[in-house]
RNA sequence: GGGGACGUAGCUCAACUGGUUAGAGUACCGGCCUGUCGAGCCGGUUGUUGCGGGUUCGAGUCCCGUCGUCCUCGCCA
């Protein structure tokens, strides 16, 4: 070994010893003779002096920041009054007797006690840099513990860890697929997987009745804060299980996990709502308990009140939904109507308000605020003195609801109801099993085929599709969906059958999915899983608001990566090889 | 594909309604300093204002285009 001890690990009890460490230059405080040099490395830090009556007659120049230093000297206590409390070495310090630089380093890009207030790019490209911060370290650590506390509680449950392909086949529907070319195979194309879906129910079939797997997925769509083309899940499947087994899992593991990683108790059961009372209630499938807002509709009271906006949007086939914000009767017409962005960023027209005052109601729909259904309006909305009322109408019950699930955020923000480091856990259970596509009018899987209908609703699967339920469970944390899961198909007439109600034909799904098909003609047990998405867990429990921030070499927005330049050219040998010839990119002559 | 924010010294930012030689902190370089821990003191260097075009007597500032980063809608079974 290079070192003898760690930068982090020296005590008052190491007095008088040799040592050897090395570390980057975390500062330098230069008293001219004398130098205070803090080193660094993942352990901690410690103050070395460096002087030239210690050093053994050598002379040291030009110590700069994020130099890597070897230094051989004694461990000696600090002088009285000399110590620092903050420091876990803070009691000691390495009179260096030789101190050589065995990594030299230029100035650098960027400063990197700068916090993440430095910019994001640079941090990026410079990652080696970024990286050895304190906070970036301690994410890692965090991303690193979760990982180990989940394999270990897993493994303490049975669950078998294994792996299926990356190079893979593309399957329709569902997200893009990152395609690789195949050499053996001229104008053939593997997929990257979207998940390993198919290969876990095959695991259930095969009588691994418990698999786990972290595994990297691949969707090759649009980038957010909170995603990233590729990623990390904890892949679950468990055959002979019910929806609450599955949910008891999970309750269990993400509990203990937390517990383990972040010392926090997370009580159980968590709150549970069908899809449709999350939308009725929240306006959202992915609602955030941390804020207690919730929506109220009031379509049937407003439609008499006289107000064009509310009665067309009703007659329309649309709603009017409310929000009670406590308190909100001090805020002034700019702080509200500054509300109005939030709402028609979402698609609606505008936002109505009014607030509840000593004399009656003031604001922008008050004049309307009449009679019978008016005081009903106020019952409803618990409207109290002092408090402000924000409604949206539209035609349309999905701009409602998204407008003023956004609405809802903002507010909470507002009021300040988002508390640092809570962890407000729900499920979201009875997903609609297809949604109408919009180009097609077909029904199409709200989770994926192979999700089992919910039992009581399976008489209507051929002639009312888009009224069935189904068995399928989001995991929602802090607003954010952190797992989603459901119970499998695992007869392969029903699976027909869905296939049927979602347009693909006998032929077309043998075509498609023969090797899940197969497997579940040859003794399929009953069986449900779950895939928690790893890096926005991660992200939640480490506080950050950004999914990069949990991977240590992410994609910017337009899928690049700063560190690499990923993705590039490739040689034409290298295509030719793979039997592809790219298209000429001619300037655009549509004028 | 749509909407929005930003881009000024290595870094973080400033520069009013267009107006003198684009500033500050920090980093960096030089000097002083043997008990600092955000060390201190003195001095100094650093700019294609992302890029290209336009309007103007004059553009960091206004307009058009373009590139990059971020937020967001669509998209994400």
């Amino acid at each position: 070994m290079l070192r003898s001890h760690t930068c982090g690990e020296l005590r008052a009890e190491h007095v008088g010893d040799e040592t050897t460490i090395i570390g980057w230059i975390n500062a330098i405080r230069d008293h001219g003779g004398l130098r205070f040099v803090d080193l660094r490395d993942r352990y901690g830090c410690i103050q070395v002096t460096v002087s030239p009556d210690s050093l053994a007659g050598q002379s040291l120049d030009s110590l700069r920041s994020e130099q890597v230093l070897q230094v051989k000297g004694k461990v000696e206590a600090r002088p009285d009054g000399m110590k620092n409390p903050r420091l876990d070495t803070g009691d000691v310090e390495v009179v260096a007797i030789t101190a050589t630089i065995i990594g030299d380093c230029p100035p650098l890009p960027f400063d990197p006690s700068g916090g993440d207030q430095v910019n994001e790019e640079l941090r990026f490209q410079y990652r080696f840099i970024d990286m050895r911060r304190d906070e970036v370290r301690q994410r890692f650590q965090l991303r690193s513990d979760l990982q180990h506390a989940i394999r270990c509680h897993l493994h303490k449950q049975d669950f078998i860890d294994l792996e299926t392909p990356i190079l893979t086949k593309s399957t329709p529907e569902g997200a893009r697929d990152f395609l690789v070319p195949s050499r053996l195979n001229p104008g053939e194309f593997y997929a990257l997987p979207q998940s390993p879906q198919i290969f876990k129910q095959i695991f259930m079939v095969a009588g691994f009745d418990r698999y786990m797997q972290v595994v990297r997925c691949f969707r090759d769509e649009d980038l957010r804060a909170d995603r990233q083309p590729e990623f990390t899940q904890l892949d679950i499947e468990m055959a002979c299980v019910e929806e609450s087994d599955v949910i008891a899992l999970i309750e269990g593991l993400v509990v203990d996990v937390i517990r383990t990683v972040t010392g926090k108790e997370v009580a159980t059961p968590f709150p549970s709502f069908s899809y449709a009372d999350a939308m009725q209630r929240y306006g959202t499938d992915s609602p955030d308990l941390r804020s207690d807002l919730e929506l109220v509709d009031v379509s049937d009271l407003v439609s008499q009140l006289g107000f064009k906006v509310f009665s067309s949007a009703i007659e329309e086939g649309g709603s009017v939904r409310a929000i009670r914000v406590p308190g909100g009767g001090a805020w002034s017409r700019k702080q509200i109507e500054s509300l109005e962005d939030v709402v028609k960023n979402q698609g609606a027209g505008g936002l109505a308000w009014f607030k509840r005052t000593e004399d009656g109601t003031a604001g922008s729909i008050s004049r309307f605020l009449q009679g019978e259904a008016s005081s009903q309006l106020l019952d409803r909305v618990c409207m109290e003195v002092g408090d402000l009322c924000c409604l949206v109408a539209d035609r349309s019950n999905k701009v409602v609801n998204g407008s003023l699930s956004f609405l809802r955020k903002e507010l909470a923000i507002r009021l300040e109801q988002i508390e640092p480091g809570a962890l407000e856990f729900c499920w979201v259970k009875e997903f609609p099993l297809f949604v109408e596509d919009e180009a097609s009018g077909r029904p199409t899987p709200c989770h994926h085929p192979f999700t089992a209908p919910h039992p009581d609703d399976l008489e209507r699967l051929e002639d009312e599709p888009l009224t069935v339920r189904a068995l399928a469970y989001d995991l929602v944390l802090n607003g954010f969906e952190v797992a989603g899961g459901s119970i499998r198909i695992h007869q392969r007439e029903l699976q027909e059958r869905v296939f049927e109600a979602i347009g693909l034909n006998q032929e077309e799904a043998q075509e498609k999915f023969s090797f899940l098909l197969d497997a579940l003609r040859y003794g399929a047990p009953p069986h449900g899983g779950i895939a928690l998405g790893l890096d926005r867990l991660a992200m939640v429990l480490a506080g950050v608001d950004s999914i990069r921030e949990m991977i240590a070499f992410p994609k910017t927005q337009r899928g690049t990566c700063l560190l690499t330049g990923a993705p590039g050219q490739v040689s034409g040998e290298q295509l030719s090889e793979v039997g592809l010839q790219l298209e000429e990119s001619e300037p655009d002559e549509s004028s």
